[in-house]
DNA sequence: ATCATTCCGTAATGATCATTCTCGAATAAA
DNA sequence: TTTATTCGAGAATGATCATTACGGAATGAT
């Protein structure tokens, strides 16, 4: 049952691998829209390996969580990494950006695919979707507080509110992004905000 | 099969308030966490009566759909009434705001809680909330476009980016609300968005 | 070569899914 | 009252759901 023995027969496919082809189907069909017979199908693995490699389906489907904020998640990490506030928000819509529009994973955030509303047995997905939004807008905060205590962002500005403003707009561009938009329609409605926020769009820097 | 005659035993049920019932099901629980056994003990009508009164599972929901704009989605056709630009948009963020902070409904919009992402096979559903949402955008550029004859939006500004932008930030008060923010904060929010479009809050008229 | 250990594949589990069949009950027209 | 018609309740349908029991296969250690 524990794993990682070196005793026994090995076993016969990539866990990360596995996981990350998990991780795209609950980011594309939610948790209620993926079964166990599709993960197995998609994961080339059967049931019974599934069940012994990474649990029942909501274990398996927080650890898909954990993979999409480890490695596409990352988008927002590397924004908040920017020095100045300026840059930040910039990077933070830009990759943004990238993130939906880009071909490599579905059109939208996991955190809101994945589930947004469910029934009553499946209520833990919703639970931890909603977590990692807003710890994420805990992480933008912390951004903002930084901030407002390197001189960058206005005493005037009520943090809380500013933090909620942000994330709206970028789970919008999530929505947007859901609606078809193309990566050109997100870059222009990116802009757009990025000019009612005030802050310079790259094509002029 | 076909409904409204007079012939026969009579309908022990409210029609509309069975629909009512249904709605406010699917927009809490989404099409897919739905079940049919939950709609009728919700309803107060056993399974079979609900196929005859109201066809099968899709087209419930369809119907619920319909529903839904036709009474508590009024809410942005009020908006859309008004008679300039800015009390247009004025209205349509205070309106979303009361729409999205009342306790009358379940606190986000129905049309990403409906489906948002599913399965391959109850992707019609997916597909109608797409619709609407896209159907609604459409109806905000019509506005846009009104204004600019009315020469109350500038030249400059592109409609579609505009619209897109517009339909985003709304969308975004969507998912703060079902993150759970109260309604005074989906009011300063909401506030800050209209700031930022140069635009009057009520509270300053 | 034997053994403990781990994994894979099959097939089953009971539950729940949407949907429909059947039949008695209730009503309007005759 | 008879008859045509519609409805309500319960049970049954086959499919799919997540999950697991079982037995053979593959490995490392002895």
């Amino acid at each position: 049952m524990r794993p990682s023995n070196k005793l026994g027969r090995p076993a016969a496919f990539d866990k990360d691998a596995a996981l990350d082809v998990a991780m795209r189907l609950f980011w594309e069909r939610g948790y209620e829209g993926t079964s166990m017979a599709d993960l197995s199908h998609a994961m080339g693995i059967h049931p019974s390996s599934i069940y012994a490699a990474f649990g029942d389906k909501q274990a398996l489907f927080a650890l898909a969580a954990k993979r999409y904020l480890e490695v596409p998640g990352q988008y927002m990490v590397r924004a908040l990494a920017e020095p100045t506030f300026e840059t930040f928000v910039q990077a933070a819509f830009y990759n943004t950006v990238e993130f939906l529009g880009g071909k490599e994973y579905p059109a939208s955030c996991f955190t809101l695919t994945g589930s947004l509303s469910c029934g009553v047995d499946t209520e833990p997905a919703k639970a931890l979707m909603l977590d990692i939004r807003l710890r994420n807008e805990a992480v933008l905060k912390g951004r903002l507080l930084k901030a407002r205590r390197a001189g960058e962002f206005s005493k005037e500005e009520n943090i809380d509110d500013y933090t909620r403003y942000l994330s709206s707009l970028l789970s919008g561009l999530a929505v947007q992004a859901a609606n078809g938009s193309t990566r050109a329609q997100l870059k222009r409605t990116a802009e757009l905000a990025l000019r009612h926020l005030g802050i310079r769009v790259r094509s002029e820097v």
